[in-house]
DNA sequence: TTCATTGCAAATTATTTGCATTTGA
DNA sequence: TCAAATGCAAATAATTTGCAATGAA
């Protein structure tokens, strides 16, 4: 955790911005609920327990400043909530491919890695000349312990 | 188009809901637009054209019902915007895998057609239990004639 | 000191809802 | 005829913005 915290500051300072309890608290809350993937109101909930001051309009500033610095992602799930999940890319991971499993009974989300999809984005390269820089796949099903809970 | 009409009208007398004029000018722009993904904002500009009466509450009421008969599919391109279009199993398909290639320099989306996910999927059955339903694919890049344009 | 950042409240945007009126079956 | 559907306007929800006060460099 605190690895990735002298990486967000180091890359404040480059930027010319300032370190602020703020930013580090939001930070924080995403870096330690990587699997929870939150809504704005979800961090905002998380971080006001150690910083009750903080404002919400403050949390829906830093996360746009965490996604222009690539530092966490953007999902939407079809249930209209946007949601901010810490990147891949900031835990160490050389290309980010976050795939998320959806599971439509209990809503639980799993994410999984996986370079499958390389030979897809090159196929499609080829044939459609349309250059892929990156992509989100995201597969709606039932997770292992409803189907377990059905039978 | 006509045959999409003609079962629609058939869906609706099924479920006791009655065929409006409304109803059908919805689904006629998104039949006429497969290819814009629309919001129900783009829906209502291009439905007052022939319809200046509707209003936009309509539209919404109409989009959803859509989406309950599984005859529109929800797009959300991570720009803000939920969009619609025309579902492919409409069109005459079995499956529906509506795969999409966004331009991050442009704007385009085009949509395309691929099964190389079953493999996938089955892949994740195997290892984690979860049973896939659906997916969705979103690929950001760069389209050709954006790369086109810059050399 | 000094300007970026913050908190607050008001504004904006997208979508939904209540209700009187209209309309399709 | 009569419940379902519509249009409108008001309500809600999510996010953004203006601005005076605060705080990091």
């Amino acid at each position: 955790m605190s690895v990735d915290k002298e990486k967000f500051i180091k890359m404040l300072k480059e930027k010319g911005l300032k370190v602020t309890r703020q930013r580090l608290v939001v930070l924080e809350a995403l870096a330690e609920h990587k699997d929870r993937h939150m809504t704005a109101e979800d961090i905002y909930d998380l971080v006001r327990i150690e910083f009750p001051e903080i404002g919400i309009a403050t949390v829906y500033r830093t996360v746009q400043l965490l996604l222009e610095m690539q530092l966490v992602d953007r999902i939407e799930l079809n249930d209209g909530c946007v949601r901010y999940e810490i990147g891949h890319q900031f835990s160490g991971e050389t290309r980010h491919y976050h795939h998320h499993l959806i599971c439509k009974e209990c809503g639980k989300i799993m994410s999984f890695d996986d370079d499958l999809l390389e030979e897809l984005e090159k196929q499609i390269e080829e044939k459609t000349g349309f250059h892929v820089w990156d992509h989100e796949l995201k597969l709606y099903g039932r997770c292992r312990e409803c189907i377990r809970d059905k039978e």
